[in-house]
DNA sequence: TGGGTTATGTAGCAAGTGCTACAGAGAGCC
DNA sequence: GGCTCTCTGTAGCACTTGCTACATAACCCA
């Protein structure tokens, strides 16, 4: 692994715990024991870098999302999507999606890029499954569609620590879709 | 009314036009024709200008939800509120309320608490509306989180202007809720 | 042993941050 | 007139930001 890529990983690390917004580099480099000139040096600008850290945060959830058996059914796959969604190591990731989203949400780059780049793959995967688990090819990705914004939506509302109260709306979601 | 009303007020609009994240003092007070130092003089504290914003924003949003016709149905009402939501005037406060829930993602105040204020208003005032719109007394709360949960993940992902992809994704949950 | 590419450390710049010390203006009151 | 109280302008502090100029070290290949 070329050291660009460590420091993409670790970097990925630093900011999934301690947020995106106002991540500022020199703090970040001595978590990294390098300095802000070795970042720079390696990424060209911070907007590059923070481009790598979406880049590989997205991976790592795409990675879970993909393994996921073959649920029973619709109803079975939202739910399923839900325990993964909420997993922690997955969790972390969306929330910085979230943060890249509003980040992004005036169009500042790169973040606008970042996230419409990974959440088209992310609905492609979300859709994937739920078309395995016996959506149609029509409906599934509408229904990925959904499904994604009501917990990007449970993410930037409840808490994400033991949050019995986003479970119960899901299961409100899946039923309702049955 | 007073001096800092009229300012939080201008501090409002500003930063509904300008975004929450990186709001700076300098900038905000050239724009209101007055100084960072009449700010702090007014308010006490960046911080506390953030939190009186966002209660003012919160409360145009309340103003409009709550002055809204019975729908016929739960599901005619899921897509009252849509409208409502995507107004533009309302939109642009969701949008900062989705930006006030990333900064607060972390614990960060005064976000964190600004957030769970506002959310539990909103959160009533969609309730009161579903249930006005033939949702049960128990049901309508449940219902009124989920749709929150939808429409703020769509603000999320979906450019603001003009989608209609939004608007299909909410007509799928309001018929699967009927 | 050279030479050139890659990687790293030191120091610093220009700009922007929230906030404050200090003095002054203006109004209303005795 | 004097007095206080509310409000405002000037200037600046201490700090952080992303980024860079310059010199140095380490390495591979000829």
């Amino acid at each position: 692994m070329s050291r660009r890529d460590e420091l993409a990983e670790g970097a990925t690390d630093y900011a999934l715990e301690h947020g995106l917004i106002g991540l500022s580099l020199r703090p970040l480099a001595a978590a990294l024991d390098t300095s802000d000139r070795m970042l720079n040096y390696h990424f060209g600008s911070k907007d590059a870098l923070i481009a790598a850290v979406l880049a590989v945060s997205n991976e790592r959830s795409l990675v879970t999302i993909r393994a996921l058996p073959v649920s029973a059914s619709i109803r079975q796959g939202v739910l399923d999507l839900w325990d993964a969604f909420t997993e922690p190591q997955v969790a972390r990731c969306q929330r910085m999606y979230v943060e890249a989203a509003s980040l992004g949400l005036f169009g500042r780059e790169p973040y606008a890029a970042s996230v419409r780049q990974s959440n088209e793959s992310w609905l492609a995967a979300l859709a994937t499954h739920l078309e395995r688990s016996g959506a149609s090819k029509a409906r599934a990705p509408r229904l990925a569609t959904l499904v994604d914004a009501t917990f990007n939506g449970l993410m930037l509302d409840r808490p994400l620590d033991g949050d019995t109260a986003g479970r119960r709306v899901v299961v409100d979601l899946a039923d309702a879709l049955s």
